[in-house]
DNA sequence: GTTGAGATTTGACCTGTATCAAAACAGATT
DNA sequence: AATCTGTTTTGATACAGGTCAAATCTCAAC
């Protein structure tokens, strides 16, 4: 039905289930930074019914819709993903950008809808948790709801901080701040905090950052002629991480 | 007992509990739009041992400060409240006025500390719902857990949808936004969706909505003349709501 | 009523970003 | 290799909103 690259005869989904077979929380390589974060062991293995499902989502291809109702939250196995807002009149303001290990959905838990859209900025993996699997869990594993809660108050003090950035920082200051928060977020995943690849373009970053893509574009282009950062198209090498926290931490 | 204005000899404390008398959510005027909302009632009646404290809070005083470890939620039942981020170099982000019936705290949830800081923008009071309370309760109050997501969720979306104006409008679009959510949610509360008194000063509004106070003061005076609002200080009369919303690009 | 401290408004000017336009580049397709 | 398509960079210019400064208003205190 639907396809994407267009490869002949090869049918491709959206969203794709995969294998359940190794998807148990207590086995899981994201334990440390998902969802069973802190978690006794004991507690995580008992969310090993929790994931009853895994998807496979293609680039481009959305996970979930502004407006449609689900039930379910999706922790990001493998891949990223962005969250927008979607406006009648086609506009779109990016909400977050997601990487394994995170949650998405919290903003549309309970029989509401979701609020924004998420979409896959590369070949993404998510676990599916259902609410009512959360509520069944959590009967017997109280601190399942202590976690939850955690999350969305995580993701509360997250979205406060960009508000922070868009409300009272200048350009380069956001954008120094974007790619400290990238650095160290791509560190707690074990990758390195001064090599890698934004898996978002110029203009993604521009929208979430309340931007001009030509602004960021020049921002990327002074930052690396005042020798903060190396970069190629995507890749980015921090060259020098405390000029860029200085950037942040110090206002005009 | 406590005054406001400062007479020699009268000790004043910051927080002041409150007889606790009609602390009962089942019988409280705010129930239809704070937490209880939409719960059955026979469940609400067992809220009521949820709220053990009520604290008043005097205008100017916080009701707590960001790195506080704080683990308890805060309905708020009279007054207005701000939260605001704040940073070593005394700068500020303002990022929500809360109104009555308006849950307070959800981004210090659980052990964690607050980050944001909560400051009353009015004499006000508060009921306080310990963390471990709403745990208790919850194991036979089963819709209480629903709820408490519910309000998170909300919150998400609320400030997703800050996010959205200060990422992508302009500053009178910013504004218009503004007042409509104040209208309605003023609304909500039972009061005049047209005629209503601001509980923050235009540096307030123009902290939040990441302008500065001339600019804000130059859309009042703008709206004014444009006939879309009639204002004096702090009371504003919105004379052309459709007009505001077709600023902020809701109906094309 | 007078004074004084803040808050708000208004004006004149300046700057950071947006906008417009075009060139350079990268990756896919032929 | 050549072409096409979408992304990114760079330059020139315009303007929204910031900054600086001063006038005016509000209201509490005396």
């Amino acid at each position: 039905m639907l396809l994407q690259g267009l490869n002949g005869d090869k049918i491709m989904q959206k969203r794709v289930p995969v294998g359940i077979e190794s998807a148990h929380c207590s086995t899981c390589m994201m334990g440390h930074v998902c969802l069973p974060t802190g978690m006794p062991s004991h507690e995580i293995e008992q969310l090993d019914t929790l994931v009853k499902e895994r998807i496979r989502i293609e680039k481009g291809q959305p996970l979930f819709r502004q407006g449609e109702t689900l039930n379910a939250l999706f922790g990001l196995r493998l891949g990223s993903i962005k969250t927008q807002l979607e406006e009648e009149n086609g506009q779109h303001q990016i909400t977050g950008f997601f990487l394994p290990g995170e949650i998405i959905g919290l903003d549309g838990m309970i029989e509401g809808e979701h609020s924004s859209s998420a979409i896959a900025m590369e070949d993404s993996e998510v676990c599916v948790v259902r609410i009512e699997d959360i509520d069944d869990v959590s009967r017997y594993v109280p601190s399942l709801q202590h976690q939850i809660r955690r999350i969305m108050s995580k993701e509360i003090a997250r979205s406060h901080q960009v508000l922070l950035a868009l409300g009272s920082m200048r350009s380069e200051q956001r954008l120094a701040a974007f790619l400290i928060n990238m650095s160290q977020r791509l560190a707690a995943l074990g990758y390195s905090s001064t090599d890698f690849v934004m898996r978002m373009g110029r203009e993604e970053i521009g929208n979430y950052l309340g931007l001009t893509i030509e602004t960021v574009s020049r921002l990327f282009s002074r930052f690396a002629r005042d020798g903060l950062i190396r970069v190629s198209q995507r890749e980015v090498r921090i060259l020098d991480i405390a000029a860029l926290h200085q950037l942040v931490g110090k206002p005009c």
